[in-house]
DNA sequence: CATTGATTTCAGAAATTTCTGAAATTCAAA
DNA sequence: TTTGAATTTCAGAAATTTCTGAAATCAATG
């Protein structure tokens, strides 16, 4: 490996935690390096800079496109795939959020959709179903919760970030505006939504 | 393995996922089970129903303890520990979601908090540094959010959640009760932060 | 359509992780 | 202090994942 100090920090520590975050530790590097670099870089670069073998940095490359991390450019009379990874990093970590979504959470909540529709055949499967609908109702308030995130505008979402805790004095002022039932809410011109469920808990 | 179909496939289940989890099969399983089980089961129990090793239930078990996802009970006149998984789910995402980022997104903070000391020796560096620091402040922006919600009450995060994306005409109603700067906040009665920095974007 | 250069595939090697069973340890009760 | 049931540890076996290098494939160009 031939790089300077401060990345050959970050690729390294991207490398070690590949494995926490369910990537290898090829993959892991090859991201963190395209991340820091200023230009692209073909599959012989990553090679050079990183020691791995041409086929593991094929391979690596691949898996990050279906994660869709990276970007393919092409530089004019040069017939190699050149890699970036978007500059918007919020772009990133909506990729991100979503791809893990898809691979971690959505098949649990398919098998637990099916799951409850089975007829229980004894208590211990009553009990179990219960529970699994209990996970089930609690995993789809936060996915649909998600998916509004996932809609806002950027700048929005940063809004609300940096909202952070106070964003509840804004609810408490909500219910002082919203206390009368039935009145229409002097917020938003609407009907007022009884929200107030408590979810799955 | 000896359990009613429903569960199998529940069990089954959380084993296949258990890789994309960070955990390994056993772990996934006897969570799984534990959690599904009406009563606390102790390690020969789980032994019986899995088909597990012993030592490898005992070694699963004392992982699970590590991410706190499960409660040891006892049962009167028997030495033996008894497991089971807190009863409100709520507190499990809470303990999920702690545990994760500890182990998948304070070592890189750490990191990248370190590296940003560091003095670049080239524009290269200087230009990894500037998006390492990207990171770091948008990461800060995530966590700072985080501790936030991990710290509202159950009930009030339930409420935030179940607002979804209506949360956002909420917002735009503050905007116009905050448009005069310089003016106390008709909602909070404190002084109007400026909470509109881009953040990390 | 052959050449050239780039990329991908794939079978086996290497490394890592998971799992087991036997031995060691712990601890409450006798 | 001894006994014995329960639990943990640990070295090696088994399984899985990652990595490599050689061969195959692909695609642009003359």
């Amino acid at each position: 490996m031939n790089l300077p100090p401060l990345i050959q920090t970050f690729v390294l520590h991207f490398g070690e935690m590949g494995s926490r975050w369910g990537i290898n530790r090829t993959v892991g590097q090859i991201y963190a390096l395209l991340f820091v670099s200023a230009e692209p870089l073909c599959a012989d670069q990553i090679v050079e800079k990183l020691g791995f073998s041409r086929s593991n940095v094929s391979i690596g490359l691949k898996e990050l496109q279906a994660w869709k991390l990276v970007q393919l450019k092409h530089l004019p009379d040069d017939r190699r795939d050149y890699f970036t990874t978007p500059d918007d990093l919020w772009q990133i970590v909506r990729t991100l959020v979503e791809e893990r979504k898809k691979r971690e959470i959505d098949p649990t909540l398919s098998l637990l959709r099916e799951t409850l529709l089975a007829e229980p055949m004894s208590d211990e499967e009553r009990h179990a179903q219960a529970r699994m609908r209990e996970m089930h109702d609690l995993i789809e308030l936060l996915t649909r919760w998600y998916g509004d995130m996932q809609r806002l505008e950027t700048d929005r979402l940063v809004q609300l970030l940096s909202l952070g805790a106070r964003v509840q004095k804004i609810l408490e002022m909500k219910d002082r505006l919203t206390l009368l039932p039935g009145r229409k809410s002097a917020a938003t011109g609407e009907e007022v939504p009884d929200d107030r469920q408590s979810g799955a808990s």
